[in-house]
DNA sequence: CAAACTAGGATGCTATAGCAACATGGTCAA
DNA sequence: TTGACCATGTTGCTATAGCATCCTAGTTTG
């Protein structure tokens, strides 16, 4: 639900835009089950707002694929199946893939030592985490930092790319897999995470690579990279038990 | 005002997608230049509409790429330089390699069919341009339609991945440069449709593959078959340096 | 008892009005 | 002459109202 008070900021951000952030995320989170139907009307009741700003929000989520029609006059809740999630990560790894071959070629030596910064921010985090465990104290809050700090690695990945478009696509191939993801990943890195290490490592190779141009190595490093994430993610033990994917035919 | 003065549809269609496909058509076709300033009253004026739909109409065309913000309260045309459309053609050819590599996991044997149907229809209207040419009768709209049924085989194509979002990511990198290649590739074809046999051989080779679930040699089909097609796009005798459709900005 | 029809409520779509913030051109001061 | 400041028109954003259409439930008929 996303408590819908803003106080610091007045207007600094448009209805709509709240809107559409309010609904994505209650549709990821589980809050809006699939096939439930939807109303411009209610979601304005709910969000205390005109239906007209929650108008354009349903037509963008429409576009990302988080809403569907059923009819001239029905629009309900996107049922992502399994199959199409597990489909997706196949999609992603490609797409990442596709990100790191582009930045290779297109990346400038101070976006390249960003990549390294931020790195490095990792490793310090990788230590303190390290630290706490050993002394019996807490370490999700730092490992959610960390995760933050990957994800900032990435998305200055895709900024190397130089191409707004590619870095849109993956955007709108992460929004079904977002938040599943992150609680996973989350459950994943408390449990072991020296997996945290070897993604690390992965990341070094690929930041080597990127600096030297070499486009065929880097998008080997990222698609095997993303994909033994994945994998991971695939074989943790789901909050819900996911059926294997059954396709057509 | 605005007496109905369209009785053959009343309400088909929606007017925000009027609009939508109104505005995206006049930007690849280059009547709205880059860097030109859009103001929803203006288009709304020029379109014969209120400004409601066409804001919708905006913010989606602002997703997709087509629109950028450079202000709070300014909305220009965005410019795609040549080299992102360059980059674009990479993004595209591994779209359909993926495409392709579902497509030979999930097609059912209906949709199989209906891809060789498809291609028995370009066969026949390759014949009949044969025929046509050997006569000295033009050959332009019979080019046109094979272009179109070669549009279908690939949406088909693209039907058969059944994955939506894979589907609705090259839908979204195609539009960048939809215009363009459809003039350079009618050009292209008519001045040497030998091409298009090679293209047709092909696409039969890629039904071969999915039947036959080889999802790896799908995907190589695929991708060659489309970098094909670009690379002869990009060596195409086009004006140099100046955009091939008349620029009546 | 079931299927089809119909009336009323509900819903999305469009138009219009108003508001707050921004862009622009002109004016004034240094 | 040039720079900043300011007033006014412009523009995007939101709210509200109305309409055509669709969905749903109740009724009727075979």
């Amino acid at each position: 639900m996303t408590a819908d008070e803003d106080p610091r900021e007045p207007q600094l951000e448009t209805l709509a835009g709240r809107a559409y952030r309010s609904v994505q995320e209650a549709i990821t989170a589980g809050e809006l089950a699939p096939n439930e139907k939807i109303t411009e009307r209610g979601l304005a009741e709910r969000l205390s707002m005109s239906p007209t700003p929650v108008r354009e929000a349903i037509r963008r989520l429409e576009q990302d694929g988080l809403i569907k029609r059923t009819g001239p006059r029905t629009v309900v809740v996107a049922d992502i199946g399994a199959s199409a999630v597990e489909d997706l990560a196949e999609v992603e790894i490609a797409l990442r893939g596709l990100i790191a071959r582009f930045a290779a070629r297109h990346a400038t030596p101070a976006q390249l030592d960003g990549l390294d910064a931020t790195l490095d921010e990792a490793d310090d985090l990788l230590i303190v985490i390290k630290q706490r465990e050993a002394e019996g104290r807490p370490v999700v809050k730092h490992v959610n930092t960390l995760l933050d700090t990957m994800q900032r690695f990435n998305d200055a990945v895709a900024a190397c790319a130089g191409n707004a478009v590619l870095v849109r696509l993956l955007e709108q191939t992460r929004v079904f897999t977002r938040a599943e993801r992150r609680t996973r990943m989350l459950e994943r890195v408390l449990a072991n995470h020296q997996y945290g290490l070897d993604r690390y490592a992965g990341h070094r190779d690929l930041v080597r690579a990127l600096r030297a141009g070499d486009s065929a190595t880097a998008e080997q490093i990222a698609m095997h990279d993303v994909r033994g994430g994945l994998d991971d993610l695939r074989r943790a033990p789901g909050p819900a038990g996911v059926e294997p994917t059954t396709t057509n035919r």
